[in-house]
DNA sequence: GACAAAACGTGAAACGTTCCGCCAGCTCAT
DNA sequence: ATGAGCTGGCGGAACGTTTCACGTTTTGTC
């Protein structure tokens, strides 16, 4: 770990020249230039980031922050390629941390975020209100929110047409027929889940039916609380002839327990995902989803929050991408 | 953002005693301890991560890396997560990236990891020669390689025995009456892969039966190849009556092709995937597999690393990890 | 009450950068 | 010939920590 100053002395030059030639400043004249070239090679300098973020002021650390719910649900993890691939072709590391539905975990990491001096963070605050995020915005830290949005702040925020894509999908149930369709959705307060319920409203309402309380259970996103609430929804005297589940974990639990009962999908029962999965397809039957471009969130989270680091005062700006109907036989 | 200056300045005492009080050293009296901590208390004093590592010697960033090769498969994904919880506890921050199965992107993050003065690496080497990686450890970084190991140096590592998995599941093959086992590899030059392909060969060789290569074909760990190869091997004029595909991604791929040919689980071929995934149990039919505990890797691989840093000459562990049958319906 | 030892506190160096301000020497117009 | 302006280069401060090497005060022991 070579550092400016052994490479300084070894060119026989003050380390303000090494670093004028490392950061490509033209003050420095081919032979003083050839010299350090040659020492820094074979010293083979790498320079700190540390020291460097250290030195810097804010927006140039090259490194951003990315903290997601969980790294396990394809979803996020998609969102989480999209943001690195835009973040390594700019040339910007990633901190990627998990919050996992935790919000001390996210604290926590909110907390690393900011010691570690990033220049920006991507993130779905963990519900609308989020303190510990409000408190970082204001503290003047570049912030844009992905899939979930916040309620008290104005920031930039990629997110998808959640509405639109509940509202298609259940309008496609009832065309199937169904009249009674459960539905199974993420942690009420955030704003995914407040989305999606108001389009499946909306689109039973605009075929004048009555909402049905008992029909709609409020899980927390995992594999677990779907097989639970649709064990739930089946128990019923009365059970829906179809289930729309807000997200792909869930959608895995709730066909868990659909398998089990040894219900025919979609004879039985209907089921309807959130979220489109590589194993879609090889599902019995094939599953109906409600696509979301995850990967492009990603990508178009990161590239504006790069715009937001070298011009922090622009207008905060929302990008919504729309999701896409994947019928498949589940329906 | 208040450093200790400040914090010092109105707590009328030096920066020292600050640090000390911060610290929790014993050597400041109660008063003076107090004074301070109202001090901190007020401007919300948060230590910058970034100077203490730069002044810090090796080993006490709290920060720590873990290169990946896919974020997006589940298996790491699950490494993963053990590799934060353990991180986690621990007090310790992980800065997560993606080498995508590139040589380029492992080698990028390895230098981001070297500036960015990491305490350690955890990760799974590229190929088993890893040049890059080498370095890294002759360097005398603290390495822990995960599920994957290198053949010129030793370094700590957590690995489940792959030559078991493979065996146990092709002799299961084998007991079902399976003459023509196609193997579906991933990249060649990975320990996994050999391993898995020793242990089918040798289960194959345990009941007399002889290698045949046409039965056998390398991927890259992808779903697309996964897709590809089990065509190719479907396409031959006397197809395998089973398919052992030695991961998951390239299980969803494969899985694709015999549907698409619409052949009949089991009965038409058999098919048996490495590492386990949550929606095993939803397919159809429900996939037989070589669970391998892989958030029990990453916990343990954390829990190494944790110990290598305070302990830099200890010898070399191993720790080796039981895969697990799951036989479902799909074999 | 003398003296050593312990307790408490301070100043300053160091970590590896970046960059401001400065200086020396040169060119060139006046 | 003189000074202005430019070019190439240097010294050193600053970023926010930790910690070493000291000082000063308090305590304890005989």
């Amino acid at each position: 770990m070579a550092s400016l100053q052994e490479v300084a002395r070894r060119a026989k030059v003050s380390i303000a020249t090494v670093s004028r030639v490392l950061n490509q400043s033209d003050k420095v004249v081919p032979e003083t230039r050839a010299v350090v070239e040659k020492a820094l090679r074979e010293l083979d300098y790498r320079p700190s980031r540390v020291a460097r973020r250290l030195r810097m002021n804010a927006g140039r650390a090259n490194l951003v922050g990315l903290i997601i719910p969980d790294i396990q649900n394809p979803f996020f993890a998609e969102i989480a390629r999209g943001v690195e691939d835009a973040a390594f072709s700019a040339d910007y590391a990633l901190l990627l941390c998990n919050s996992d539905e935790r919000r001390d975990k996210e604290r926590f990491y909110l907390d690393v975020m900011l010691a570690e001096s990033v220049d920006g963070i991507v993130l779905p605050p963990f519900d609308e209100t989020d303190a510990a995020l409000v408190d970082v915005i204001k503290g003047g830290m570049p912030v844009v929110c992905v899939d979930r949005s916040l309620t008290k702040v104005k920031t930039d925020l990629v997110e998808v047409d959640n509405y639109r894509g509940a509202f298609d999908m259940v309008t496609h149930l009832l065309d199937r027929g169904h009249k009674r369709i459960g539905l199974i959705e993420g942690r009420v307060h955030v704003s995914t889940s407040r989305e999606r319920r108001r389009g499946y409203l909306d689109a039973l309402a605009a075929r004048g039916i009555a909402e049905r309380p008992e029909l709609t259970r409020a899980g927390d996103f995992r594999q677990e609380s779907g097989h639970m609430l649709a064990n739930e929804l089946l128990d019923m005297r009365k059970p829906p002839t179809a289930l729309f589940v807000c997200n792909n974990l869930m959608t895995v639990g709730a066909l868990a327990a659909v398998h089990r009962r040894k219900l025919r999908v979609p004879d039985d029962v209907a089921v309807a995902g959130f979220d489109d999965v590589p194993w879609a397809e090889a599902l019995d039957p094939p599953l109906s989803v409600v696509r979301q471009p995850a990967h492009e969130v990603g990508r178009q989270a990161m590239e504006l929050l790069l715009r937001r680091i070298v011009e922090p005062a622009r207008p905060p700006v929302t990008v919504r991408l729309m999701p896409e109907l994947i019928l498949r036989r589940s329906t």
